[in-house]
RNA sequence: GGGCGGUUAGCUCAGUUGGCUAGAGCGCGUCUUUGACGUAGACGAGGUCACAGGUUCGACUCCUGUAUCGCCCACCA
């Protein structure tokens, strides 16, 4: 037997990707060269007739890491698109990837290399890369393995490494390109730094958190400021107050004594002096704090470092210097004291920058990076959004990132980390030996020097930010050039982590629009965090991890991607537990069964079947039942197609669930036990594997390939296309299922035990009854069912239309008084409240008629199944 | 300070131009060895849609305000 009583999926899943991935089937089928079938010398791709692209790229993961459970949504999410629309016939291109993760791996590194008892001064920069570059490659592959578990059906010729050489290329183009545009700059500004990485970062990666501090007082001779950070005051060149405070109007020009220095420092007028906040005069400390950096710039003072790069004082008295920041604020505080200069403290809580890797309270840092002028390409990038060119979901993100991109500042790219791509540019050695420029451009990183024109230069240390490069990822996975048509970009679609909108989906848009002069995709569909159950984020430290390989283990990989799609709406956090995956556990099993119960039918049926070879027949639909599955399956298929059109996952895999289990299964394949129609079971069958399988590619394949009619992959068959049926007859059904759910609920309410095998049923009159009368008394359980020849005898069935007895006792009858009296009062409430709308006037007047008419309907059944109930209730 | 989002059943969530008796999954209760499935089937209980106003014939849905939870950005000497 090929169907064993349960789905097993991991007796399945690891050999059907093998099967899809060596018979090539997730390349597409449309290639990036340019095609020219009739000689034109133009691109025929452009022309219609050619089958549609679709492109993705896989948000890459850590190269060296394992997937999480954002990783596992984000399969979820692009591979149900991927083959979505595989089945619907395009030539479609999933690009996987993974990222060096310059910082992430580099902290990983770096701690291995703290463990051996070594530091990162050690070794040059390209020894270390070249270290960090085995380490990796000798972690890869892991994260691999588990995005063909998750059955991602990317093409994985394709691969794109954030380091492979084209990679390095395209970031070297843009650069050159921006070089020359006048848009990079060498800037000595302030940078958030991390004093145990040694590195800088962009205004985005810094994670702000609310600290208790304390506010001290300070007496720069009669002027009180106030400060939170003493030990920098040998850093001040100036205490501003506000031009507008009349306290300090006259002091404004002169100059107050530095305490603990022989310094004398100018009280300068700014509005960045807030005269409501402290005492209302601040101390400026330009090389320090962000703020006086700027009010530095607007005063043209001079900006005096006083904390070295490793956190030492430094620039300071003889006693103060080499003293740590936190040893140093101590020794001022005590000296400010002892001379009476120190008038006050106060605890506050005040937000602190800290290094969103390891914590540590990040300095600002005066250093010299590069810096892109971000302003042309925010602008161009706002125009495109505006200009609706591409789609958000949610709709709400795109006034998000429109604001952002406003409001955006310089974007400084320097990294001092030896893992990632070398910045290519080069300063001279001697100034003063030539007129040539300082700094030069040059794609020949792996030279520490170089000449040029007679002239030595040596290369920057630093590298990018791993968001420089990553800003080019639709354009270097689609091997985008200048020259060609490339049918795959823009891409269809970006999804990605709403947490990443302005790291990376603002800076692709950007560098998409800078580099290719298009949007880089037409459409982003943003999603949220995974939370857990409880609807906490998920952290190390808590313990509520989930690790979506634990869960494919144990359930499936169609399990885990239908339990992660329930219930999801783009751009929200949403909850997540193993329940969801038992759910979609349990829908694998089911479909299985299903299938398992129609290959048998399937079985039995070849026997009986003449063995002259006619044409295979089509199906057609002989009964109500049969006409109601195939009106059912078509609005899934339409549900469906509306659902993937607007990216609403849950909703169409809410439409499946429903469709197969509570329609198919429950009603469909019930009524199927007495009319059998095999060529319509085995259509319907493949219609709503198909239909599920962009959701659970693995059961769909296993069943597809175990079932004795169909051919090739389930991954490439076409898309189906609407059933046919008589509607009129699909209606009649839904009178049959009011019937038998009528039966069935009021056998339950009798009381007393089984009674669908004690009771049965009588009609009178009744054509639909008659002529159904083997499907009604199945699918309801009743012994038997009988025409009423003379009295009603038994329990009325309360349906309006239908005359429809339980042959139960009278004594039975009489316990279920009760029942029906409250039936009455309950139709009766629901009747007066349907009559006070049709006696509005203005209802009847202003709302549209077929709803007036509607409700005339239901007036009528509910007044008719109210005489019904009456008539039983006076009966008993 | 600016912005965004949430508040619907015990829990997690749907509810798409305002219109059938507000839905699903899980959980809960009762019953059931039925031509596949107990990872199942049948039936059922459970909701003042956060609150207060307003618009409308009609509001979970639109508007205003309040409460509350959360996120993002900026500032915090």
């Amino acid at each position: 037997m090929k169907f064993a009583s349960s789905y097993e999926p991991g007796e399945y899943e690891s050999d059907i990707y093998a099967a899809w991935e060596a018979s090539g089937i997730f390349a597409p089928t449309v290639s990036t060269v340019p095609v020219d079938d009739d000689g034109n010398g133009v691109d025929d791709r452009l022309e219609e007739n050619h089958p549609d692209t679709y492109s993705i790229v896989m948000p890459p993961p850590n190269a060296n890491g394992n997937l999480h459970i954002g990783h596992g949504l984000t399969i979820a999410l692009e591979d149900s698109l991927v083959r979505y629309y595989r089945l619907r016939g395009a030539s479609t291109w999933y690009i996987p990837g993974a990222d060096h993760a310059g910082f992430e791996t580099w902290v990983v590194y770096e701690r291995n290399l703290e463990a051996q008892g070594h530091t990162r001064f050690e070794f040059d920069r390209n020894e270390l890369y070249a270290r960090v570059w085995d380490f990796v490659a000798e972690q890869r592959g892991n994260m691999e393995l588990q995005l063909r578990a998750l059955g991602a059906s990317c093409s994985w010729d394709d691969l794109t490494f954030t380091l492979d050489e084209n990679v390095i290329d395209r970031v070297y183009t843009t650069f050159e390109k921006m070089w020359n545009d006048g848009m990079i700059y060498r800037g000595e500004k302030l940078v958030n730094f991390c004093p145990k990485h040694q590195t800088a970062f962009a205004d985005i990666e810094v994670e702000h958190k609310d600290e208790k501090g304390t506010l001290w007082d300070i007496a720069y001779d009669d002027i009180i400021v106030s400060t939170t950070r003493p030990e920098t005051l040998f850093g001040d060149v100036a205490v501003a107050v506000n031009p507008e405070d009349k306290r300090y109007k006259d002091r404004i020009g002169k100059t107050v004594h530095l305490p603990l220095t022989d310094r004398e420092i100018p009280i300068i007028a700014d509005e960045h002096a807030d005269p409501e906040y402290g005492t209302g005069a601040v101390k400026i400390t330009p090389a320090h704090d962000f703020d006086d950096f700027e009010v530095g710039e607007r005063h043209n003072l001079e900006r005096i470092q006083v904390i070295s790069e490793s956190g030492k004082m430094i620039n300071v008295p003889e006693k103060y210097y080499g003293l740590t920041t936190a040893e140093c604020r101590k020794q001022v505080l005590k000296d400010l004291e002892e001379q009476g200069l120190l008038r006050g403290e106060k605890k506050i809580v005040h937000s602190v920058a800290h290094c969103y890797k390891c914590g540590t309270v990040l300095e600002p840092t005066l250093k010299e990076q590069w810096f892109v002028d971000v302003e042309k390409l925010a602008k161009v990038a706002i125009e495109h959004l505006e200009n609706d060119e591409i789609k958000f979901h949610p709709e709400s993100k795109k006034k998000v990132l429109i604001n952002y991109l406003g409001n955006l500042k310089d974007w400084n790219i320097s990294r001092q980390i030896p893992w990632g791509i070398a910045i290519p540019m080069f300063h001279q050695v001697d100034y003063e030996s030539s007129d040539e420029p300082d700094w030069v451009f040059d794609r020949r990183t792996n030279l520490k020097e170089i000449e040029k024109a007679g002239v030595r230069y040596v290369r920057d240390e630093d590298t990018f930010d791993t968001w420089f490069s990553s800003s080019h990822w639709p354009i270097v996975c689609t091997d985008w050039t200048e020259e060609n048509f490339n049918p795959y970009y823009p891409l269809n679609v970006m999804e990605t982590g709403a947490d990443i909108l302005f790291a990376w989906v603002a800076r692709m848009i950007m560098m998409g629009l800078y580099v290719t002069g298009e949007v880089p995709f037409k459409d982003v569909y943003l999603h949220g965090l995974v939370l857990d159950a409880h609807g906490q984020k998920m952290s190390k430290s808590k313990g509520n991890v989930i690790n979506p390989m634990d869960l494919v283990t144990k359930y499936g990989s169609d399990a885990f991607r239908l339990g992660i799609l329930r219930g999801r709406s783009a751009g929200m956090n949403q909850a997540f537990s193993e329940n969801s995956v038992i759910s979609g556990r349990n829908l694998c099993n089911k479909l299985w069964n299903i299938s398992r119960f129609i290959q048998s039918l399937v079985d039995e049926d070849r026997g009986e079947e003449s063995e002259v070879s006619i044409p295979k027949p089509d199906y057609t639909t002989e009964n109500m039942g049969e006409d109601w599955i195939c009106r059912e399956i078509n609005d899934c298929l339409e549900q469906i197609e509306k659902d993937m059109k607007n990216y609403r996952f849950a909703e169409a895999v809410d439409a499946l669930y429903q469709t197969i289990w509570d329609k198919y299964a429950d009603w469909f394949l019930e009524s199927q036990k007495i009319y059998k129609n095999v060529p319509l079971l085995k259509k319907t069958l493949e219609t709503l594997l198909i239909a599920l399988h962009p959701f659970a590619p693995f059961v769909t394949e296993a069943i597809w390939q175990n079932l004795s009619w169909t051919d090739g992959f389930i991954a490439t068959a076409k898309w189906p296309a609407r059933l046919k049926y008589d509607p009129i007859s699909a209606e009649g059904f839904e009178n049959i299922r009011i019937i038998v759910s009528e039966t069935r609920g009021t056998l339950q309410a009798l009381g007393g035990t089984n009674n669908g095998k004690k009771y049965g049923l009588l009609y009178d009159n009744d054509s639909l009854v008659q002529d159904n009368q083997m499907l009604i008394k199945v699918l309801s359980k009743v012994p038997t069912i009988n025409s009423l020849n003379g009295t009603p005898r038994g329990l009325r069935l309360a349906l309006a239309n239908h005359e429809l007895y339980l042959d139960a006792p009278e004594k039975v009858i009489k316990e279920y008084k009760e029942t029906l009296t409250d039936r009455v009062l309950s139709v009766g409430r629901e009747l007066d409240a349907l009559n006070l709308r049709l006696r509005n006037p203005n209802y009847v007047e202003k709302a549209p008629a077929h709803l007036v008419k509607e409700t005339q309907n239901q007036i009528k059944e509910k007044e008719k199944l109210i005489a019904h109930l009456k008539q039983q209730i006076e009966y008993i």
